[in-house]
DNA sequence: CAAATCACTTGAACAGCGTACGAGCATCGT
DNA sequence: ACGATGCTCGTACGCTGTTCAAGTGATTTG
């Protein structure tokens, strides 16, 4: 992958002309990648592996896009279309900052090798935008002024990718191993428990564990950060907010 | 780089015996590694380029690492060496989180391609478990019970990672791109605003960032999220505390 | 209707990658 | 003195992303 200029991403420079039934299409070419990606993980695709499933030569992909790295942010901006963006109208802010948080965990987990990519590729693709875009609505309405509206979506956004990228990786780790995530978790209990044998803290904690379910586990910890996050921006709303949303919030 | 065992990581199995002075050594290598990811990144570091550098052959190095994964996760855990463990007992589970949060946020900034590791190997080496270890010291001295003693720490680290794995991000691609960050901000505040043309919400936020420093505004970010999350905390702690720290906190 | 242009496909080729392997060398314990 | 052990290295394999020139067939132009 060559060395790009700083922004040059695909979202930067105008599609080319395209005849109206040409044998492959960008739309096609994302698809077939995201079903590797999901399939597979992020080392399994190639652009070789890529044309194979398309029928095509490896090099037929270069011709709708100039990169492997254009076509990876093709991919995370696809899978961003499918994040819920829920009304702040209808339900508050702090519900409508809580199902988003959830939506973009759960986006992450069902395509774990998104988490590899957040943090490489600027995230200047349409779905994104709207995302973002909507979580800032959702700021504004919940009456946060000037850079605190940013402040707000930034940490929440943040909070989420930090949490989730952890429990992604865990993932791809089983599925590059072939393991279901269920088999991983018994193993590394042990391993893990064992490893830290010489922090006493550390084992303390893991013998408090027991027979805890280490999924509903990660759910917990999710909620419990969360609910704190939420609950920090509260606070600074309350300090500076000049109305629209009731003060309960819910 | 071949897929590995579940959890077969550098530090689940015993090193080998070694030479007393050997030419090299697993030490001297990490730290080249280091050096390399350093001054030009994640992607410049290949094991020719390595062996090259010590002065011996590429292969050479398989010696003292069986993978290049092995190696990656060894500079990854080196990293965390660096970091801040602030004592709570003099100055508050407060003071002692936000020094920590700060110190791995630079300590991030400073070596960037580590925001590319984490969430790609499990961190089972030995400065990472000091870390976690002293961490949920001090959630203990904050007078947490039980699990929220491990929610909080993990809100907390959880947030700093998804704050900064952005932020290494930027300083990544200013440095694949031969420039600085400072130019690169100058750039790219005008693409931003121009892609987000079309999202009303997103091109008013821009417009209000005025001359503002993308510098000063990242900072201001991170401690406006980190003073959320830590006031979050408080609110947990005051429910379920059976005492150390005194309420005020800081 | 012929010619030229354009959209698209492709195979070959290149440089680089991680790493397996076996031959060789130097030092150590006996 | 000799075998074992620690260590180094060159070669080689299969894979990667990407370039490029050659080729195909439809569409537009003169």
């Amino acid at each position: 992958m060559a060395a790009r200029s700083p922004i040059a991403s695909i979202w930067t420079r105008p599609q080319k002309p395209q005849r109206d039934q040409a044998g492959l299409s960008r739309d096609q070419i994302v698809r077939a990648a995201i079903e590797i990606l999901d399939a597979e993980g992020r080392d399994a695709l190639s652009m070789r592996r890529l044309g194979a499933r398309l029928g095509a030569a490896a090099t037929s992909v270069y011709w709708y896009v100039s990169n492997k790295d254009e076509l990876l942010e093709l991919a995370l901006d696809e899978i961003f279309g499918e994040v819920e963006r829920p009304d702040p109208e209808t339900s508050g802010w702090r519900p409508a900052f809580t199902i988003a948080a959830h939506s973009l965990r759960s986006l992450i987990l069902r395509h774990p090798w998104v988490a590899q990519l957040i943090g490489v590729y600027p995230m200047y693709g349409p779905n994104a935008l709207r995302f973002t875009d909507h979580l800032v609505g959702v700021a504004q309405h919940a009456g946060f002024q000037d850079f605190d509206v940013d402040f707000a979506v930034t940490t929440v956004v943040a909070y989420v990718y930090g949490m989730t990228i952890g429990e992604a990786a865990w993932l791809s780790n089983a599925q590059r191993a072939g393991t279901t995530m269920k088999e991983l978790d018994e193993r590394v209990w042990d391993v893990s428990a064992e490893i830290a044998r010489d922090y006493p803290r550390l084992s303390e904690r893991y013998r408090a564990y027991g027979e805890t379910d280490p999924q509903r586990l990660r759910v917990a910890t999710f909620d419990f950060g969360l609910v704190s996050v939420l609950d920090g921006l509260e606070l600074r709303r309350r300090a500076t907010r000049r109305d629209p949303d009731p003060p309960a919030g819910t």
